[in-house]
DNA sequence: CTCCGCTATATCCAAACGGACACAACGGAA
DNA sequence: TTCCGTTGTGTCCGTTTGGATATAGCGGAG
């Protein structure tokens, strides 16, 4: 290590693909929990989220992408649950993805920055005002 | 055009540098504005933003960055203003020209998402069930 | 038929958010 | 000295958010 550990810098990206076609790091974590879950109310325990809150952001989506990215069953085969569509399934691929791409260029400028933040740029050595 | 007038997509980057220590759309414009109306209730002014709003923003800042971002005077040379300190500048500067690196890499993949959701995956020609 | 966990929806209520407004201090201009 | 626009801070209050809770329906398992 270069000194101290570092809490490593973060990013967050938010896609607004048309007016309401919206996709961040929180709905992305859900379609991740309800593929990984099989289900809303499982997927909502494991981000700590409630029902009420994982099930909005879902019919959020589902209304306003051009196709549902969530199927849901109540009942039946394992006494309901959830499921990605193929269209949910290629809408975090591709999230992820891009992810994955920008992440080199956000790690390098981040690192600039943080470079700037440990020199205050103070003590202008020649400061005549 | 190849259909109708898009929206055309956008993105919004927001940089975790540290705890607390964060950057993201709201911050940046905020930043820009007070670089060119030289006052925090100016620039609240032309974002629509209250002078409240706009001062939280800037407190956020100046108290969780090393220095700050932002320096103020009541009354004096014009009546009092705002300006941003060098760091703030750079700040900015970098917050922008990483969003101008990322903009091709993103604009690609968003095309590729929009793609999708013209074409909800549906009618398979061969769909036997 | 009963049981089970989940979906879907409504109601209630506390906390957070944010705008509107008020007000004192500042300090140079006139 | 008076005046001005701004900073900085506080209070009040309506809106929004979101958690907690309740309830009905679903439909295969047992």
């Amino acid at each position: 290590m270069t000194r101290t550990h570092h809490p490593a810098p973060t990013f967050q990206l938010r896609l607004a693909l048309a007016r309401d076609v919206v996709i961040g790091p929180g709905k992305a974590a859900l379609l991740d929990a309800v593929e990984r879950t099989g289900s809303i109310s499982a997927a909502g325990r494991t981000l700590n989220m409630s029902y009420k809150k994982a099930w909005q952001l879902i019919d959020t989506m589902n209304r306003h992408f051009s196709a549902p990215l969530v199927v849901t069953q109540a009942g039946g085969h394992e006494r309901g649950g959830a499921q990605l569509t193929e269209l949910g399934r290629q809408v975090l691929a591709h999230y992820r993805a891009l992810e994955r791409k920008l992440s080199p260029s956000v790690s390098a400028e981040a690192q600039a920055l943080i470079d700037l933040l440990g020199r205050p740029a103070d003590a202008s050595p020649l400061d005549s005002t």
